[in-house]
DNA sequence: TGCTAATCGAGACGGTACGTCGTGTCTTTTT
DNA sequence: AAAAAGACACGACGTACCGTCTCGATTAGCA
């Protein structure tokens, strides 16, 4: 099946934008549609109207390409405020729950295959840090207000969030209740803790 | 390379064992030398000089395949018990994290096929329960001994143990130190936290 | 397209010939169809419904398969013994170069394709080393008949010959008449000249 | 590898005789080094520093590449004389081997090509009956001095001559001794046969 | 004792994906 | 108008794995 119908051209000594989108579009498709299984750089290459070569010059490997579209599905999103850790925490597990499961959990498919594929490992490694130091302002913010310590390793409370977030999507809870699991995650580290 | 010098012949009607052993011996052997990309029923099959049907008679996909390696490789252990819930659970991370090292990541692999694979997702889901359950031996003693409250939810901890370990497992850290990964999972839980 | 509607089985741990002869007439078919360009280890696979794994193990390379087509298409013939060297050099020269006609010059093209392709060139050598071999019988036949001398170098005029034929299918004239062509390479080694 | 250290301009609403000059030697080495499999289009541009756009503006097809390579290559030469004619034509193969060595068999991938290239065999039918005319200079100092006979067919015996140069060459076999070759083919012919 | 039935090693088979390379066309920017 | 640069669609290359199959040899248990 084919996805766009017509092909495009090279403009000039630099690479077409258009041809990475189409790419992309026809990626997130084929894996909606057929799985894991079916996101291969021929059929993607076959529905785009792409060809390989275009589609390793933008994506060296399989994890890389399983970024893009991840990133490009997910788009961009602020950290709420809602003036209580505990609820910004539950706000973003919410949202990021909600995305992993309308994706057809591919970032849980990134996760394997980042297992027997040193490049994706790499890729992967450079976003959880990013997300990492995006937890951070939301912890600042707690600092702030009091509800963590000022001496509170924040990078640890961070990885810690995200692990549990991940063994969440890998176990395949996503339906879980976001603030059951945010008040569990970050109970502990509160300073004032409930009687 | 050859696992087996000299191949097996039918033993009549029933399975001959020692074809299993080889297998799976090979199998393990390939894993560790060759990493999770050199694991093909191919590859199996020629270094343990057995043929292909053999081997999906016996494992109909590669998720029963690593689950009986894992199986096979994986002994037991009990938990230690030094007096400080923070040395246990370093004791045993570092014990779990050498395991895994050894064993050429596969039980990375498991959680990876688990990803699109229901027969080892319920598998693991049944492993991961038996996990936790060993983890609250270690947290019960540390409640008697008054570091962690009373009221203290000791699943919640263990899956917080479980979900660290997980996450370093699974991004490739195994080589951290257990003693600072287990202060900073455990730290928050104490009773007695540095004023 | 397709050439044959079915595709074969495995036949137990040997070749099949069955998918070996499939393969040639898709591959005679596809060559007359479309000439050289369209001869393709691709399209002959998906043209005889079969592997290119199939099409490599029985023919390592595009040369190789080239020649069984040209064996299979030339079939066997025995060297006419009309009572004159000549004439029997002119009615072998005819046939040849009828073959060589109606198959779209295969033969020229396997030359071609021995001109960059080490083991084409392998292959073609054996093939001339043959058929040098099979004009033999034909020039004993003349020595014994007292048309050549005993002590001629017989290879070196059935060498001769095939260097003609040769040039004659590479400067594309198959038309020629093979009496003048015969009578021209052999007329300088016969023995009783004619006046 | 590099051809040229560094990329020329434009000069202009006009060729530069310099790129063509570049890419001819770019081409003559790269078939030098590494064979007539090495010698593609993206080869020759990269290691010339040309564009691909250049390269087929001035030759639109290989043929016409390789032509315009071996013309610029091969130089003029004069017909030996040494009075004897297996000498002179064992003198000239000599000359032709060699070139054809030093070439890279430049020219046997010419008739390879004209093989399938309309316009190359013409080129290469001029080029063919050029040098049969050639060899009539040799051929009639021959005849002349009393080795051929004065109503031998001079044309004929030219093109046996070509026919077993180009065998040589279409075979690999440029290393053999021309002057067993030339002795070979010219023995047939001459007046005084041994006895 | 001979027959049946299941297992074994072996490896060919049709498929399909891989990642790379060459082809010929194109656009852009510079001269 | 020509030059370098290089992206693009296309499609072939040769290799690897997958899961299925057929074969001939083997051997235990049943008749």
């Amino acid at each position: 099946m084919q996805y766009s119908d017509v092909s495009r051209r090279s403009i000039g000594a630099r690479q077409n934008p258009e041809a990475a989108a189409a790419i992309l579009d026809a990626a997130a498709d084929l894996l909606r549609r057929e799985g894991l299984k079916g996101l291969t750089f021929d059929a993607i290459a076959r529905a785009a109207r792409a060809s390989k070569t275009t589609l390793y010059r933008w994506w060296p490997n399989r994890g890389a390409l399983l970024l893009a579209i991840y990133m490009r599905i997910k788009g961009e999103h602020a950290h709420p405020n809602t003036g209580s850790v505990v609820d910004d925490v539950a706000q973003t597990l919410a949202r990021v729950f909600a995305a992993w499961r309308n994706e057809g959990r591919i970032f849980a498919l990134i996760i394997a295959e980042a297992q027997h594929d040193e490049a994706v490992a790499e890729s992967l490694k450079a976003f959880r840090q990013d997300r990492i130091a995006g937890w951070q302002v939301v912890l600042q913010r707690a600092v702030a207000r009091g509800e963590l310590s000022t001496d509170a390793d924040l990078p640890v409370i961070a990885e810690s969030i995200l692990a549990h977030a991940w063994l969440y999507l890998l176990t395949d809870r996503l339906d879980s209740d976001p603030l059951t699991l945010a008040s569990n995650v970050m109970q502990p580290w509160l300073r004032q803790k409930l009687s």
